[in-house]
DNA sequence: AGTTTCGTTATCCAATTGAATAGCAGCTTC
DNA sequence: GAAGCTGCTATTCAATTGGATAACGAAACT
């Protein structure tokens, strides 16, 4: 855990438009998802008790329960508010549109792992939940993983179709491309004690980004590197 | 959760050898270690209560206290086994190392991957660490993790001054390989419902390992796995 | 201004948890 | 075969947990 987020504005001040107890209903709910997304993450579902994410968003733990119902209310609350900040932050820029196939992916692994250094906790919570298997996983898995999966599967199939990409099994590419690109960051603690190395580093993500480009997206890259390092 | 590993022997015969005291403490705690390695595999370390692996391996679980002291010694020594299992099955057989540095590493891919398959555990307890940040992280990456990955980046190091591998950061190699081998197992529930691909058929399992080989190891038969598919 | 609404806090409750202690039964040893 | 060691069970304890209920107090509505 590192340090709580920062309250959002004085939570006090009413807003120009609106009632006051709306908009600070809002506020505080916003403020118990985002202490969630962290206690969650860190510690797991069942780790992870309703108390310490009250305590650490600063209100009382009975007021969870009047804005999300139980604890696996907040759970799915925090996990919606995840993918909607994906999607957001992962939207491609207009004019990546006009690339080839390739120079797309290259350019959506970039900000794939752009994002996952900025959001280590999303990484870590679906992947806690996925190692268990329990009906929230299942909710998850239907409401926002496999429709997001659907997009990565069709990313892949054009690249093969265009001829630029080996046809290896689509479930493979997809477990590959993603663990690649989180792994790092949602293990930065292990990462910190092996390589004393921190991961919150510009220059760490931007060359990670580049590493599984050239590992993965840039064959002639690749070859080049190591005929340079040969010689 | 799958079902109780199977109780070693009858727990009730005495070996041929030494006194049947000692032995059958010894089976008791394998059986104990067994079953804690799921269970903490399963919901980690806070999630994990010893009621739950005593129960699960038919034990008072005050006996869990008697052989590891407590909770923390069972981790610790669940994980001790774990890394030694990863030891044993992971140790190249002697005619790997006449092979070329670039088919030696290829034969370590498909050797760990295979592993990943078979002990899914193993990724599954040590990632559900690794996203906290406990004492017991920093024990497991001294005493393993550290030492393994040393032999990874050697192993690297040989590639890229064989001029058969781009000289990408030392972490971001280790990374990569390692959550490609790893994540498509340890995520099997979220890979089921999916793609309804079971991760125990041996033929997932090989042509994981083949895809990861010709994404990260096999620049030419990429090439020409493009190539073939673009005609 | 008086009343109602509702976001929030304060308490309470039963269940679970890690840990500690005491006791038991049957190998082991002499 | 008697004594005692020891692997194991039974029980107890305090702390924590998710959840439920009641009370409060300030905004909102009339």
């Amino acid at each position: 855990m590192t340090t709580a987020p920062s309250k959002p504005g004085s939570r006090k001040r009413p807003g120009k438009s609106g009632n006051l107890r709306t908009e600070q209903k809002a506020q505080t709910r916003a403020l118990i998802l985002q202490c969630a997304l962290e206690v969650f993450a860190e510690r797991g579902f069942d780790g992870a008790s309703v108390r310490d994410i009250a305590g650490f968003a600063g209100v009382n733990h009975g007021l969870i329960r009047y804005h999300f119902t139980d604890k696996d209310g907040l759970w799915k609350a925090a996990v919606e508010f995840l993918f909607d900040r994906l999607h957001e932050e992962m939207a491609a820029p207009e004019e990546d549109t006009k690339l080839p196939p390739l120079e797309q992916t290259k350019a959506w692994i970039r900000r794939y792992v752009r994002y996952c250094a900025r959001h280590p906790e999303h990484a870590r919570i679906m992947v806690q939940e996925s190692i268990r298997d329990s009906e929230r996983l299942r909710w998850a898995v239907k409401r926002f993983i496999k429709p997001d999966n659907e997009e990565t599967r069709r990313r892949f199939r054009r690249l093969v179709e265009a001829g630029v990409y080996p046809d290896i099994p689509e479930h493979s590419f997809n477990y590959i491309i993603t663990a690649a690109a989180q792994s790092m960051f949602m293990l930065a603690n292990e990462m910190k004690y092996i390589y004393g190395i921190d991961v919150a580093d510009d220059d760490v993500v931007d060359a990670h980004a580049e590493a599984i480009i050239t590992l993965l997206f840039d064959h002639r890259a690749k070859r080049a590197a190591a005929r340079r390092s040969r010689s």
